[in-house]
DNA sequence: CGCAATCTCGTTATGAGATAACGTCACACA
DNA sequence: TGTGTGACGTTATCTCATAACGAGATTGCG
């Protein structure tokens, strides 16, 4: 069983928040916008946000961009807890797909190796426009 | 010919301050750590090393680390203009290397092929540790 | 020449992103 | 009972990045 999705049950009032602020968005956050839409639930601090955001992204149930500063919400298809994950981001309209390809992931993890590099964590960012975008 | 060496000669002043401390450096350095370092040759505010890091960076001598908010003189081997590279970066001694794969480069094009995504930069940041600091 | 366009530069102020440090509270568990 | 742990709230502070304004220098052209 996937380690990956069942800990939604488990959190807590604040990480349930900043998760819902995220599953709503249609894409990425910044963690000072959740604060914002979290005001009126009593969100006063950035570090309510960044607390809530470090256990999700823990739990693998959010992304953090790091071309953007930004959050996403996981919805990689057959969220298989694959920590090589690529992100395709418009530049656009800001929509943000996940890729999870076994190729690539392969192809990384062997030029670490060569390079005898532990390998911990892998950020693969794309910026370009969406084939939505392009059309408009 | 690269286009891609031989502007170094028509580096402003500022341009050039900022490329020394770069290369100068190790690792990766700041923006606020550069300034730091060029107060001697006069810089005072944050806005001149951005302004020569943009120049630097667009000019392909530079290279950004969305991972860790810096920027390191571009070393890769065989400098050749490719704009899919792979930073692995060393999270105990903090030096980078850089790594271009031409395999990785037309897996990660095949993909946003496929995805219709118009691919415009591409962003690959490995964090782990390097050899070296294995064995120490 | 005269004058616009463009580029670099310097300065001040401010906006965004992230964390340190401190104390409180609730809960689990020996 | 009391001790440890983890989430929480608040204030202050740190780091990263850019907006806005104006001054010089350079180029190119009528």
């Amino acid at each position: 069983m996937s380690d990956h999705v069942h800990e939604a049950a488990d959190l807590t009032k604040n990480q349930s928040l900043v998760m819902g602020a995220l599953t709503r968005s249609k894409g990425p956050l910044s963690a000072y916008t959740i604060l914002d839409q979290l005001r009126d639930n009593g969100f006063r601090a950035p570090l309510q946000v960044y607390r809530a955001l470090d256990k999700l992204v823990e739990f693998g149930l959010v992304h953090r961009l790091e071309s953007l500063n930004a959050f996403v919400a996981c919805r990689h298809p057959g969220c298989d807890g694959d920590d090589t994950i690529a992100f395709m981001i418009c530049e656009r309209c800001g929509q943000v797909n996940e890729i999870s390809d076994n190729d690539l992931a392969l192809r990384l993890k062997h030029l670490a190796g060569e390079a005898s590099f532990a390998l911990k964590k892998t950020t693969i960012e794309l910026r370009g426009i969406c084939r939505t975008c392009q059309a408009s």
